[in-house]
DNA sequence: GAAGGCGGTCTTTTT
DNA sequence: GACCGCCTTC
């Protein structure tokens, strides 16, 4: 029971009041997590509910792990039972078994915004779309739109009304989903939407997991869209025991179709809804959570509440504003440095937001030449990268034939001397027989229109039904090994030039390491590794998930990643008119487009726990263009006292300034860097100067088996190696590339 | 079929 | 400034 004792008044409400439907109200900072993690003990321990019967849903990996290890760590047995786990999880959870009752097969693929590009693209050249009029980013965006309400092509279709381009809009979506079906692929979007669909048309699943899921518990209730509602209501109707946590003030994603109304109408929808507010913040100092209140007091239609805290009054806001980006960026890796030299933090502590992904580039620069650990959320994600996609198309390929899209993209890769022409062809053949592309593939010689290229598709062919026996025993991590092998991708990387190639290199070894990582975890939890599960939790994953807490580097991203984040040490970097607020929502017409952008500024405050800096520049790049801009207005709202000491001047003397900077570039460019783990500049120069064997040692070489090391050769950034192999001969080769293992 | 060059477009923000 | 698509050339 003690257990309870340590919760304020309000959160021991929200932990005991356990049945029927509730809002909670939780300001930033307030303990939610600590709430919905004891709400769960308490139904266990004190009300008798089996775990069994629990769901909690978040929206991050990250965010659904951390919920785990404490739910965990308080209720220790049965915990497991728990369904902890994303929206796009649970749903991928419940289609994998059921989804065939729709018409898919139960091993569907899960498409990301590069496929669905891919196939919109595919799309608007078939319908003969004329894409520089409409954009294809533009019909993947209505599409997205109306499948986060619930409208499908055909509803779709019927509200037209005459509307020339929404008449082209319901074509296409209708076709788009045609060909996902076709594929046996999902997007992000129809993981929810068929997961509502099936519960919908199917009273014989709705009942299993409205029975199973008896309590139900929502976080970051405020970014739920209206597919999201629809599906915790529908699950919830039952037993009407739904908890959803929730902040108004924090609701950043409205431009994906987040509904605001969901929580603002929360006590229309379920009128005996009892609401209970945590305004009490245990996170920042007074000054923090002062600032933050006078920012988000500017807008309008917010439930009212007031965010306090006990904690001290805390140091000044500090702000300063800077003549160019990159003084901003030098005075804040600086200050890091410093305060980190002073012992006051660990990088760990310290975190740069910002608004737009381009942003990151300077800090990087002065990162590097700083010889600063630090780490990129977000951006170009690790998934995205142009070798992993490579790599995992190979595994689709081998795991869901259906697949078109992922065949396509490797049949060529490496070079096999297929192009487009050829790929026509098996096209039309495909369309005529109404087969797979994959399935045409196979029957090639058949197709009389390929002539002689019909002989360079055979090796692939044989290629993919060979892994594909291979798959079951073979486990992941090792098909991973036998595809880069067997196709020759890592000797057509080298060509294109080391410095890229080593980086992609590690990317590869950094996918085939998630893959043994994946197969220890199937055996820690008993569960048999496939293929479409490693595909699965790989096309789910966000960049934030893979954030370490025990680790200590500088963490940079944008304010719509922070959220759920805490650092104690806080820079809002880029606080200018057109940056944040971005330029787009200046000038929109929609006024309410503002608030989103100030509850943005009020998410990012409120990750500060001591310290907030805030900065701006006068001038900045922006797309090769000069800027000049103004204080944000955001700032402005600040009160003046809660600042620190008047914007002062920084400056470094103008020729300094420039040779830094070109040496910061250079330096950036020579590393890699890459957002899939931190740099660490200090153990990759050691690792490069020394090799873990030398000349007369034997060897071993991936493909070119046993040898001896007979030179190597210090180049400008690698070791070249000659070797004698006992098979293949003499070879040079950088060491780099040929991961040679002593023997 | 591949590589290299040119010109147009674009950015908020992401599960 | 960076990327993408289209064009030309080999």
């Amino acid at each position: 029971m003690s257990n309870y004792d340590t919760l304020n008044p309000m959160q021991q409400e929200a932990v005991f009041h356990t049945e029927g439907p509730v809002l909670i109200l939780a300001g930033a900072g307030s303990g939610k997590t600590r709430v919905l993690t004891h709400r769960t003990a308490y139904l266990i321990e004190e009300k008798g509910v089996n775990p069994y019967h629990i769901m909690a849903i978040t929206f991050t990996n990250k965010a659904a792990g951390e919920m785990r290890e404490r739910i965990d760590d308080l209720v220790g047995f049965g915990s497991e039972s728990i369904w902890v786990s994303t929206f796009h999880s649970s749903c991928v959870r419940i289609l994998r078994r059921h989804i065939d009752r729709l018409g898919y097969d139960n091993n569907f693929t899960i498409y990301d915004g590069d496929d669905q590009k891919t196939l919109m693209k595919d799309i608007c050249k078939r319908l003969q779309v004329d894409t520089k009029i409409y954009k294809e980013k533009s019909f993947l965006g209505a599409i997205s739109h109306a499948k986060d309400e619930l409208i499908s092509p055909e509803e779709f279709a019927l509200n037209v009304a005459g509307d020339y381009s929404k008449k082209k809009q319901a074509e296409v979506y209708a076709e788009y989903q045609k060909m996902l079906h076709k594929n046996n692929a999902l997007d992000f979007d129809d993981l929810i939407v068929k997961t509502v669909e099936l519960l919908k048309a199917d009273p014989e699943v709705l009942n299993y997991y409205q029975e199973r899921f008896r309590y139900i518990m929502v976080d970051e209730y405020q970014d739920t869209n209206t597919a999201q509602f629809q599906l915790i209501k529908t699950l919830a109707s039952k037993y009407r025991n739904l908890c959803v946590v929730g902040d108004d003030d924090q609701s950043i994603y409205k431009f994906r179709g987040a509904n605001i109304y969901n929580i603002l109408n929360f006590e229309k929808e379920f009128p005996d809804a009892r609401v209970i507010k945590l305004e009490q913040n245990y996170r920042s100092t007074k000054t923090i959570l002062n600032a933050a209140n006078s920012v988000i007091s500017n807008n309008v239609g917010r439930k009212a509440k007031v965010l306090w805290t006990d904690n001290e009054e805390g140091d000044k806001v500090n702000f300063q504003q800077f003549d160019t980006g990159y003084d901003e960026a030098d005075y804040i890796v600086r200050d890091i440095s410093k305060k980190v030299r002073d012992g006051e933090y660990n990088y760990g502590d310290c975190a740069i937001l910002y608004r737009t992904n381009a942003q990151s580039r300077l800090f990087e620069e002065r990162f590097v030449v700083s010889n600063i650990p630090y780490k990129v959320v977000g951006g170009v994600n690790f998934y995205a990268r142009r070798e992993i996609k490579d790599l995992l198309c190979y595994l689709k390929t081998i795991d869901n034939a259906r697949d078109d899209l992922a065949v396509r993209r490797v049949i060529n890769v490496p070079k096999r001397g297929i192009g487009a022409t050829t790929l026509a062809k098996v096209q039309a053949y495909a369309n005529e027989n109404d087969l797979s592309f994959y399935n045409a593939l196979k029957m090639a010689e058949d197709i009389s229109s390929l002539g002689r290229s019909a002989v360079k598709i055979k090796p692939f062919v044989t290629l993919i039904q060979t892994m594909r026996s291979k798959a079951p025993y073979l486990g992941v991590a090792d098909l991973l090994e036998e595809i880069l092998e067997e196709t020759g991708y890592l000797e057509e990387l080298k060509a294109e030039g080391e410095e890229e190639a080593q980086a992609r290199m590690e990317n590869i070894d950094e996918l085939i390491s998630k893959a043994v990582a994946y197969e220890e975890k199937c055996q820690s939890e008993d569960t048999e590794p496939t293929l479409s599960g490693f595909l699965e939790e790989v096309a789910l994953v966000a960049d934030v998930d893979s954030l370490e807490s025990g680790s200590d580097y500088v963490v940079l991203m944008t304010l719509h990643s922070d959220k759920g984040l805490e650092f104690p040490n806080v820079y809002l970097a880029g606080l200018e008119d057109g940056i944040f607020p971005s330029y787009m929502t200046i000038t929109a017409d929609d006024p309410s487009e503002i608030e989103e952008e100030r509850r943005l500024c009020y998410v990012g405050i409120t990750r500060a726990m001591e310290h907030l800096t805030i900065t701006s520049a006068r001038m900045r790049m922006i797309r090769g263009e000069t800027q000049y801009n103004k204080v944000s207005r955001f700032v402005r709202e600040i009160p003046e006292e809660l600042l620190g000491h008047a914007p002062e001047k920084v400056r470094l003397a103008e020729s300094v300034k420039a040779r830094t900077y070109e040496q910061a570039k250079t330096a950036f460019r020579a590393k890699v860097a890459y957002a899939g783990t931190p740099v660490d500049f200090a153990s990759a120069a050691t690792e490069s100067q020394s090799l873990p064997y030398t000349v007369g040692d034997r060897v071993r070489h991936l493909k070119f088996g046993e040898g001896t090391v007979t030179n190597i050769v210090a180049g400008g950034k690698d070791f070249e190696v000659t070797v004698d192999f006992d098979a293949f001969g003499v070879k040079k080769m950088f060491a780099i590339f040929a991961k040679l293992k002593k023997i």
